[in-house]
RNA sequence: GGGGCCGUAGUUCAGAUGGUGUAGAACGCUGGCCUGUCACGUCAGAGGUCGCGGGUUCAAGUCCCGUCGGCCCCGCCA
């Protein structure tokens, strides 16, 4: 057994990787863990870790017999806490891949402050490990450079994030994470309340409510950085619980909210991943943005637009299409300029991929030497063909996918399709970040499951002013004063101008059947509120792990969070969630009832 | 609720059509040697309930059914 020594009144004088040749000659004290042991025999090189990087401390029995004997027990991940002195490493000995390479510690005393078992896995970025294994040694994978880095970056996006706001006048405010669970939106997360045998409280979605009543409180602007919680299955770029930066201002327009998120978008990249982005960023309708890219979420890093062919075919013989357009649906294509060399088996594969939008085919094209390759070639007049050619601008090494359906499958099948052309294609510069904006959703959309208008954004959203009269009758043609923003392809964060007048907030309720009793329970506090004195105001809030991830450059919105949940929304650090003793749930007035 | 991929040593993986070795490799791990390594080298060695439970078969890591777990996607996510 190895004798542990205490640190007793040792202090670190560095970090391990802020060492350099700066350093020369200076009596160092260092605390980390062992990277790696090299041993000699006579000489003992180990590479010193901690958050800041690795340094190489040299055992010499000339420099002390001691601490080279104690050095020949060191293993992978002891703690260690050492005194020597830095040299400048030997001509010939230095070792450039690393920042610390030009000098080394000279060993002079040696403290092993813990031993440890062997770890599941090596701590390095080169090592390939499975997620469960991950997850489970969390505290181990954040030793890691790039996943401690991922974290370093959120803090330091935190602290940008507060000084910009701080600097523009915006006051942060703490909203209860014991709310109310309100129709509309996500499933909530239920809490039971002891005290209130039979009730319970709902983590909040989103901190909107509270924020509306800070404005009508008169702090006219508010941020905050918070938690939000909805009980949905998971993706990997969708958490159970996840951060947003929430903000909210009083007597603004859109293009008030548009600008200080564009502002506060730009000085991210700039100050902490050195991303230059120009303002204003590019800003489409949502009709412009369903039409030019099947989506509301368009990746602009690559064009690939979406071309209307309704007109053309609207009397094609080739029955597919000229039913779609008398059936009131539409018929769009991409074309993919070089795509003609895409084999039979890719154009299977993406079909497959857009079956599972909702297509029930995919109509292509090739253009090889002037000629129509396709299928569907022979079902084509001359006409067609010219006037196809022309549209889509054709020409050799062309592909064409065609979509005929209803307009919200075409939009999903097409506008996936481009994505992943742009993928396989591999026509998306990585390297960019191409923010946009989507602005003036449609206000409601019919769900015909639950067989009522719902609101495309959430009930809280101000019509657009012009389009209030159609709201009794025709919502269909109303629209909102929303703006979602959309970071390469990503959703990253949504908004809208609020409604702050009783009247139109009661004629939103109404069309989305919640009745006056309803509306009174559930959010009564609101248009009481409303009632004294609430000023015109509007907000955004900004997924602040989905922005991470991004400008990290990371895969999944897990890398960038130090302790993620899994797909089935456990957490496997700590092994939750987990049976409750009968007691506590007894306190709660709580029986189960499991199948 | 649905579709797809995956589960073999501490880790990452290989083990066609079921059957010639004691289920292999790499890294890691353990012990010895080594005074300039940095992916140290070198010699020797340990390490496996093939996720779990059934079934088919003379015989299952391999085939079938179920189940658990992980990842990706559809639905869902105002």
């Amino acid at each position: 057994m190895v004798k542990l020594d205490i640190i007793g009144d040792w202090q670190r004088t560095h970090y391990c990787g802020e060492l350099t040749q700066s350093h020369t000659g200076q009596e160092v004290t260092l605390m980390g863990w062992v990277q790696r042991r090299r041993d000699h025999g006579g000489v003992i090189f180990v590479d010193l870790r901690d958050r800041t990087g690795i340094v190489q401390i040299v055992f010499n029995p000339e420099i002390s017999v001691d601490a080279h004997k104690k050095a020949h027990a060191l293993r992978s991940e002891w703690v260690l806490a050492v005194k020597g002195k830095v040299y400048r490493r030997p001509e010939g000995m230095e070792n450039p891949k690393i920042s610390t390479g030009y000098i080394e510690v000279m060993v002079s005393e040696l403290k092993i402050l813990n031993t440890s078992i062997q770890p599941p896995f090596l701590i390095e970025d080169s090592i390939d490990v499975g997620e469960p294994i991950r997850l489970s040694y969390r505290y181990l994978d954040l030793r890691r450079p790039r996943l401690l880095k991922n974290i370093i970056k959120r803090h330091l996006a935190t602290q940008a994030v507060r000084q910009y706001f701080s600097s523009h006048g915006f006051i942060e405010v703490e909203t209860p994470f014991l709310a109310k669970s309100t129709p509309e939106g996500a499933r909530d997360f239920l809490v039971p309340s002891r005290l209130n045998p039979g009730k319970f409280y709902a983590l909040p979605q989103s901190p909107q409510l509270f924020k509306q009543l800070l404005m009508v409180a008169g702090i006219d602007r508010y941020f905050q950085i918070v938690r939000c919680f909805r009980d949905e299955d998971l993706r990997a770029d969708r958490q159970p619980e996840f951060t947003q930066i929430d903000l909210e201002m009083s007597f603004v327009t859109e293009e008030d909210i548009i600008a200080v998120s564009e502002g506060l978008m730009k000085e991210l990249c700039k100050e902490v991943f050195d991303i230059e982005v120009s303002i204003p960023f590019p800003s489409f309708s949502y009709e412009e943005a369903m039409a030019l890219y099947g989506s509301d979420r368009p990746d602009i890093r690559f064009d690939l637009k979406l071309k209307d062919l309704t007109e053309i075919f609207s009397d094609s013989n080739f029955k597919v299409f000229s039913e779609t357009v008398k059936e009131g649906g539409l018929i769009k294509a991409i074309n993919v300029k070089g795509g003609a060399s895409l084999s039979r088996k890719e154009i299977d594969e993406l079909t497959r991929f857009v079956m599972q939008f909702g297509a029930k085919g995919l109509a292509w094209i090739k253009v090889k030497g002037g000629n129509f390759h396709s299928p569907i070639s022979k079902f084509l007049s001359l006409g067609e063909k010219e006037a196809l050619r022309k549209a889509l601008n054709l020409e050799d090494g062309d592909l064409v996918f065609f979509s005929a359906d209803t307009p919200e499958v075409v939009h999903n099948c097409l506008g996936n399709l481009r994505v992943e052309i742009a993928k396989r294609m591999r026509l998306i510069h990585e390297d960019r970040f191409c923010f946009c904006w989507i602005r003036h959703f449609p206000m409601f959309e019919y769900d015909s499951a639950e067989g009522r208008w719902t609101t495309v954004h959430h009930p809280f959203t101000m019509p657009i002013e012009e389009e209030i009269s159609y709201l009794p009758d025709e919502p269909e043609r109303v629209h909102s004063h929303s703006y979602d923003i959309v970071l390469n392809g990503v959703e990253i964060g949504g908004g809208s101008i609020r409604i702050h007048r009783r009247d139109i907030q009661e004629m939103v309720f109404d069309i989305i059947q919640i009745g006056k009793e309803e509306a009174q329970e559930k959010f009564g506090f609101l248009l009481e509120a409303l009632d004294y004195g609430a000023p015109p105001h509007g907000g955004i809030a900004f997924g602040f792990d989905r922005l991470l991830m991004l400008l990290c450059g990371c895969g999944s919105i897990r890398d960038v969070i130090a302790f993620p949940k899994t797909q089935k929304a456990t957490c496997l650090t700590m092994d939750a969630p987990s049976k409750v003793e009968a007691q506590q749930l007894k306190e709660l007035s709580i029986k189960l009832d499991l199948k």
